[in-house]
RNA sequence: GCGGGGGUGCCGGAGCGGUCAAACGGGACAGACUCAAGAUCUGUUGGCUUAGUGCCUACGCAGGUUCAAAUCCUGUCCCUCGCACCA
């Protein structure tokens, strides 16, 4: 009989919607489950295969929780504002509303024909107002608490954008949208969050997760902590802090570097140098449109001078390019003999070296160096500090400093504040007010949501300015004459607080009702992608501590586990991509073989965390495979089934079990597989009911399909996983069976070789086995054949009648019997 | 440069100290079934050797630890991903 996947698929997707099937509740008195994908930006490609991957991984989970009892949460929504739609709207010549909803419905239609089990009752997405309403809300919470500030900094501007980036859309100086768009350094008054407040217990809480260690590891240096001092420079009689992990080498300070896109850097610059200053300036921004990678350490000197604080050295100041703005206080002191980077510097303008660290093996005093010495070693030219050893030097300098009030120990991070605001249309409006009087206005509570216009015109610049009506308003405060702001939120402001909306995704009167929250938070398992490892996952994480130290929340991580699906390349092992045109679709794949075959055979080529490349061929196997069972069903007869078949069985529950809850999905398929192709063709209820119960999170549809085949009422994937009965599990009877594969693999071995060797043709084969063995062989005489092509007969060793012309039952051990052939 | 992951048979990919010439799938070859094809079922698929044995060579390359290594350690090459002048 033809398998109609198209049919079977479609009427147990109706059947799961009419029935609701998949409703999550909130008054169950089973353990809560809640496992998350990361929701999709919803793109007019419509779903790729990395998206399939993704939702399968976690429905297999999902189903597989749901028959063990958990009262289970599994959403979907969509991560609907954003940049690339509303560059695609403006390409297609349509609004970026209409683009969107159109993709959302797509995306929709495509993920119930995967058959995934959400709860579609909790979807919603981001671009609506009923949802950014509460993007609005939190800003004013985070602008009250302080969390949300705004100022003039260098920014990283992408000019394909038309809009600032965070400093974690930023990749390899290019814009994280576009590989061949070099970011450029702006400055401009622009909001932050803080999120730098929360470094320390971010880096913290990072292992207590249940997350792959390489995204902790990403993570952490990410955030990049290190410890060390802060030391003040005296310069034009002002104190400037500067920050080192290096208080051992103070004495060898013999330049400072500021940052080329320092803020005060014009400070520095004496009315002699700064022409000069101002050529390096201009040059450097023509270098950065070049390659950042071969960019040489230059720099011009300021003119001014700074004191070294511990022996009153007069250090010149440059201004250089490679020293990072806003990290700590965007200049460095400079030690050549002991610092790479200053050692290149020092060489290139010929500043002099000075080396403070006598290493163990050679004489660095005498040595013209050819590279900085980073090693350990004894201070030297450092004063009252020579003979020590230089890690004890940077504890007793620092503690030095601090006596004299001249330094601090102090902890930096690479982690920056976030740059919240774009200048772009489609986000969630920024509810603040500038008026000219009483300055920045917060929008007050309760005209929220600033809806965002939808008449307005699309060209260069930010077009919420062309909307007047939205722009011009009464200052809430004065009621005087007041513009709105016109940036709107970057999406990941959206995506950091999404999983809590989807618990209470009606509310119109709070963002989530607390009491649903603390039900169902933290989501146990999150599943995605690496490549959000340090962005949305980092924002989500701040977040989450943001709304706990404001009262919403009572927990400190959003995700207590985390699962990265792997790489999904093309057969050629290059990424998909619609420009190289290899792109496979997963809906064109469904068509031709069936959602649950493409779902096995994603899951059953490797496990599901490792990068792999798309092979068609990984479909044969598993369409043969799923065609085999619907057939076999078609036929099989419920009665009784023997003791082989039943510890197959419970060996295959209790290893699929441990499989499916440690993601090896492939492995877990492997049993389920071998667990089919064992039964006969007539097999008990029991074990046909236990079995589809085992196939059901890899073959929804087929298993609901044959479980209704077999007479069963319900649906398989709501019903109680199987329990392993130990008692049925029996070594022997595996035992039993390797006897047999032994015995039919001997029998070909040797057919194989009097064929070659004698050229002649085996007709029969005499098997001659010990008394207790017997029993087994004549059991299986049947399969024995089946194996071995030929007709066989047994003896045992001690039976007088027995046909053995050769005197083959000499041979005869236990597990080893005599073959005999002619 | 720093930090992850990885290099396994014709291919994809398990395995991560002994039970490993290496799961499972694909491919190829042979056989059964069939008028025939497909599907299905069975076997073979590193080399030599052998009436069912024994040996050799193998898990990127080179060493080492061990009674024993695909599995542990060291070095080295290659691929891949993330961060990148963070003082």
């Amino acid at each position: 009989m033809v398998y109609d996947f198209v049919g079977i698929e479609k009427k147990w997707q109706e059947i799961a919607e009419k029935k609701d099937l998949f409703k999550s509740d909130l008054n169950s008195k089973k353990k809560k489950f809640y496992c998350l994908e990361m929701f999709p930006y919803p793109s007019g490609e419509g779903l790729h295969m990395g998206h399939a991957l993704n939702y399968f991984v976690g429905d297999i989970l999902v189903r597989f929780k749901r028959m063990n009892n958990f009262n289970v949460m599994y959403p979907m929504g969509y991560d609907a504002f954003g940049l690339p739609a509303e560059n695609a709207a403006i390409k297609a010549k349509t609004h970026p509303r209409e683009y969107t909803s159109k993709a959302i419905k797509n995306f929709i239609k495509q993920q119930k024909m995967m058959g995934i089990s959400y709860d579609w009752s909790k979807s919603f997405a981001t671009c609506n107002p009923e949802y950014y309403h509460w993007n609005q809300y939190f800003f004013l919470r985070f602008l009250e608490k302080g969390l949300i500030y705004r100022k003039k900094a260098p920014v990283n501007w992408c000019n394909k954008c038309d809009t600032v980036l965070a400093n974690e859309q930023v990749h390899d100086g290019k814009c994280w949208r576009h590989e061949d768009t070099n970011v450029e350094i702006k400055h401009l008054e622009q909001w932050f969050i803080k999120t730098t407040d929360y470094a320390e217990e971010l880096l913290e809480m990072v292992d207590k997760l249940n997350w792959p260690e390489r995204i902790k590891i990403m993570q952490k240096n990410w955030i990049g902590r290190s410890e060390g001092t802060e030391i003040l420079f005296e310069i034009n009689n002002e104190k400037w802090p500067i920050f080192t992990t290096r208080p051992d080498t103070i004495y060898g300070v013999t330049f400072m570097v500021i940052s080329a896109q320092h803020s005060r850097l014009d400070e520095l610059v004496t009315d002699e140098q700064k022409k000069k200053v101002e050529k390096f300036l201009k040059e450097l921004k023509s270098v950065s449109g070049k390659d950042l990678e071969k960019m040489d350490k230059e720099g011009v000197f300021t003119g001014s001078y700074a004191i070294n604080p511990i022996n009153k050295e007069k250090v010149p100041i440059y201004a250089g390019n490679f020293v990072v703005a806003d990290y700590a206080s965007g200049m460095v002191m400079a030690v050549p003999a002991h610092d790479q980077r200053d050692f290149d510097f020092a060489l290139k303008y010929e500043i002099k070296m000075k080396p403070v660290i006598q290493p163990v093996d050679f004489e660095i005093d005498n040595l013209r160096l050819e590279k900085a010495y980073k090693f350990p070693g004894t201070l030297i030219n450092s004063g009252e500090f020579n003979g020590l050893d230089n890690e004890d030097a940077k504890e007793k300098i620092t503690d030095f400093l601090i006596k004299k009030k001249i330094g601090k120990r102090i902890v930096q991070y690479k982690l920056r504040d976030w740059l919240v605001s774009r200048q772009r249309y489609w986000g969630t409006p920024i509810p603040v007010i500038y008026c000219d009087d009483c300055g920045i206005v917060p929008v007050s509570e309760k005209d929220l949501p600033i809806k965002l216009p939808e008449d307005v015109k699309f060209g260069k610049g930010n077009p919420l300015l062309s909307n007047e009506k939205f722009v011009n308003v009464k200052c809430p405060k004065c009621g005087g004459k007041a513009k709105r702001e016109t940036d709107t939120m970057d999406t990941f402001f959206d995506s950091s607080w999404y999983y809590l909306r989807y618990l209470d995704n009606e509310n119109s009167k709070e963002p989530f009702a607390k009491k649903k929250v603390d039900y169902w938070m933290p989501v146990d398992q999150y599943i995605g992608g690496a490549e959000h490892a340090c962005m949305h996952l980092i924002y989500a994480r701040f977040f989450t501590k943001a709304l706990r130290d404001l009262g919403y929340v009572n927990f400190n991580e959003p995700f207590t586990s985390l699962f990265n699906q792997g790489m999904l390349h093309a057969s050629d092992g290059r990424k998909m991509s619609k420009s190289l045109g290899n792109v496979i679709n997963p809906l064109d794949i469904i068509e031709k073989y069936g959602s649950d075959t493409l779902r096995l055979s994603l899951m059953s080529f490797a496990t599901p965390d490792k990068d792999t490349n798309w092979d068609e061929k990984v479909l044969i196997g598993s369409f043969k495979f799923v065609n085999k069972i619907h057939d076999k069903f078609q036929e099989i007869k419920i009665g009784k089934s023997d003791k082989k078949i039943e510890n197959k069985l419970n060996k295959a529950i209790k290893e699929v079990t441990n499989q499916i809850e440690s993601f090896k999905y492939n492995l877990a398929i492997i049993k389920v597989r071998d667990l089919f192709d064992s039964l006969k063709e007539e097999e008990s209820k029991e074990v046909l009911i236990k079995s589809l119960k085992l196939l059901h999170p890899f073959c929804p549809h087929l298993s609901c399909e044959l479980w209704e085949k077999i007479g069963e009422k319900g649906y398989v994937g709501l019903m109680e996983w199987p329990k392993v009965e130990e008692s049925k599990i029996d070594e022997n009877l595996d035992k039993q069976e390797q006897a047999i594969e032994d015995l039919a693999s001997d029998i070909n071995h040797v057919v194989g070789l009097v064929k070659e060797k004698n050229d002649k043709i085996v007709k029969k084969c005499f098997v001659y086995v010990l008394p207790n063995e017997k029993n087994n062989f004549i059991e299986n005489l049947d399969l024995l054949k089946k194996k071995t092509n030929l007709e066989i007969e047994i003896f045992s060793v001690n039976d007088k009648n027995k046909y053995d012309p050769d005197n083959k039952s000499k041979k005869v051990k236990p597990g080893k019997s005599g073959i005999y052939l002619e």
